[in-house]
DNA sequence: CATCGCTATGCTTGAAAATGAATAACGAAA
DNA sequence: TTTCGTTATTCATTTTCAAGCATAGCGATG
């Protein structure tokens, strides 16, 4: 059988995010930071890919390892290539800990997003 | 045993909501003005009581009217008191269809963050 | 000790969004 | 036909926020 195409159609959406009681704390486009200097090994590489600018993203980084309970990225400067960022196993954990989190809120909205009626 | 109160405490939080391929349907603001509207039989009321510019919640409604299947709010200009507006049946389930929903999402959120190791 | 690219930070601009003022239109009821 | 408070709409203004620029500091390496 046919479906209308005129009909509109609806589906649930959402955002979920870890707050501290320092205030916010991580969120998807931390997380997608933090893999992106995983990758590059620098703040500014990771920035440029993801078309952030770098004021943003470094501000990024300083209010994750200000509320963590220990720092998720190190930064040097200076030295060979002009320094970097690496994220710590502290960070790793953290990215698994949100993806597992995310993959269930999505499935939550699924579900959801099915059951809907209107 | 004591537990140490320098120690950062942290949780889960989300927002959700329902749009349509026209865009965004309703969000917990958008309920949160039914509602009101429901309660004063007016959106000028309604917006003052909420302190949002009239401007804004009307503009609000007519985003809503606009994507939903049937209109939820019916709104009558002139006449005695200059007219108002109020939610139509339509518009009442689906408060409760949101309000169950974010129901649902609390419960959720909970139970992340009780299971949240950090 | 010169080089290099990155971290670190302040300052200036600019764009987008919300606000508020102002006003027309409306129509039931007195 | 006058009144009243609301809906409906435009416009200038303000506020908010992010982007971009500009530049200093850093230190391993050659």
């Amino acid at each position: 059988m046919a479906i209308s195409t005129t009909e509109t159609h609806y589906f649930i959406q959402g955002r979920i995010w870890i707050d501290s009681d320092k205030g916010p704390f991580l969120g998807f486009g931390r997380i997608q930071l933090l893999k992106k200097i995983r990758e590059y090994g620098s703040i500014s590489q990771a920035a440029k890919s993801m078309e952030m600018s770098y004021r943003q993203a470094w501000q990024l980084i300083e209010s994750i390892n200000l509320k963590a309970p220990q720092p998720l990225v190190i930064k040097t400067t200076g030295g060979k290539g002009g320094g970097g960022a690496l994220v710590t196993e502290a960070g790793e954990n953290m990215i698994a800990t949100y993806e597992a989190l995310d993959q269930a809120f999505l499935e939550f909205l699924e579900m959801k997003s099915k059951e809907l009626k209107l």
